[in-house]
DNA sequence: GATTCGTGGAA
DNA sequence: TTTCCAAGAAT
């Protein structure tokens, strides 16, 4: 077991587990487009960013496209971040193209391009914390380096059957401890794989499958009989709710007015259609029987406003011009865009942002795809299209 | 140290 | 429908 606070770790069994791991390893390590060997320093730091917080299976089609796209750091490095944002466009956590970008253009500008191979020097760039500076150093450089991530934190935790929450501080401090007794000198960059392809493909997160894995002989969480029990986590306050109210606004020509949102904040440097958080009062959501007419008349007047100050637009959003909702989750809270749709009689009348931070520009039908969406827009833009060509249809 | 930061898949 | 959570980092 792992850590009564104090004790140690003298008597795990790590050659065993060394053993017994990379032996697994050698018939079962998975073919990714990452792993080809030599390993290129630029492709694992690449991977390893997209990999962060996202599934293998989502990041395989983002790795190949921005290959194409950025073959080289330079070429990353030289590239506006508009079109960094564009490849990235779908992933999430956008923070991670946006640090990437810039630590691509301090490795060029500082290092000559050479992407430094010991961990203390990648944890100074930005979007490299622990993990992935151990990750990069053990993979491409075979630095004798420890990683955890969460397929790590799963293996150790079962393995010790770790009894308290495995996000806690304390617990952190001994899995990394532990993880970095366990790196076998030399083979690091196999051993971490092994372990986090371990626990992608047989020390799953629900239903272990037990029967196949290495590591059952030391597993005490096995030996306990309830190995799909741990990690022990804390239960989360459910995710609150907000609604947004947006505006499709189109002009004589067709042209479509849209926003860029702030760069460091959420979404940061994605365009959407604008608008923003609206209050609803008690009277039940828009949708519902007892609130609709009234919920609507009152959004209608609170997105008018909000039009008004971002855009400098003087148009009125009546309750009508409402078509229809997008519904999206984000990781912790959950939105419900209420969607207006207007046209303009005249082209493009001049938008005048009152926020010299916010972008606002009107963009044709088919430059849409030119930028970089936020997902629930991408639904909004699919509404909308929908809504246009039958404009009698109520969504 | 607790929060903030996306999205999609699976149960 | 809801909940979990996946190769985490920054603040």
């Amino acid at each position: 077991m792992l850590v009564p606070p104090g004790a140690t770790l003298a008597d795990f069994p790590i050659a065993a587990f060394q053993s017994a791991l990379l032996h697994w390893f050698k018939d079962n390590k998975r073919a990714l487009p990452w792993r080809e060997e030599p390993r290129a320093p630029y492709h694992v730091w690449l991977a390893e960013t997209m990999l962060q917080q996202t599934q293998v299976g989502t990041v395989i089609p983002y790795y190949e496209r921005w290959l194409q796209r950025f073959p080289t750091l330079e070429s990353l490095a030289d590239a506006p971040l508009d079109d960094v944002l564009k490849q990235w466009e779908g992933l999430g956590y956008y923070s991670r193209a946006r640090n990437f970008h810039q630590a691509a253009q301090y490795v060029v500008r500082e290092y000559a391009g050479d992407i430094p191979d010991t961990v203390d020097q990648l944890l100074k760039l930005p979007g490299i914390g622990r993990y992935t500076a151990g990750a990069i150093a053990s993979l491409a450089f075979k630095v004798d380096a420890p990683i955890l991530d969460g397929n790590v934190s799963r293996v150790l935790s079962r393995v010790t059957a770790l009894a308290q929450d495995f996000r806690s501080p304390a617990s952190v401090v001994a899995l990394w401890d532990l993880s970095a007794r366990l790196v076998p000198s030399g083979h690091a960059g196999e051993f971490n794989e092994a372990l986090m392809d371990l626990g992608a493909t047989v020390c799953t997160p629900k239903a272990p499958n037990c029967a196949v894995c290495p590591l059952v002989s030391l597993c005490i969480a096995y030996a306990k009989g309830a190995p799909e029990s741990y990690p022990v986590r804390a239960r989360k306050a459910k995710t609150p709710h907000r609604d947004i109210a947006t505006a499709f606004i189109r002009d004589a020509t067709g042209c479509v007015l849209m926003a860029q949102r702030p760069v460091n904040g959420l979404l940061g440097g994605l365009w959407e259609f604008p608008g923003g958080e609206v209050a609803l009062d008690a009277m039940g959501a828009p949708g519902t029987p007892s609130g609709a007419i009234s919920q609507y008349a009152d959004m209608a007047a609170q997105l008018t406003k909000i039009i008004r100050a971002t855009t400098g637009l003087q148009l009125q959003i009546s309750s009508d011009d409402f078509r229809g909702q997008v519904k999206h989750a984000f990781t912790h809270f959950r939105i419900t865009r209420h969607v207006a749709i207007v046209s303009l009689t005249e082209p493009m009348p001049r938008v005048t942002p009152s926020d010299a931070n916010i972008n606002v520009k009107w963009v044709k039908p088919e430059e849409i795809g030119d930028l970089a969406l936020t997902r629930s827009d991408q639904k909004i833009l699919d509404l909308a299209r929908a809504a246009l060509d039958h404009p009698d249809c109520l969504l």
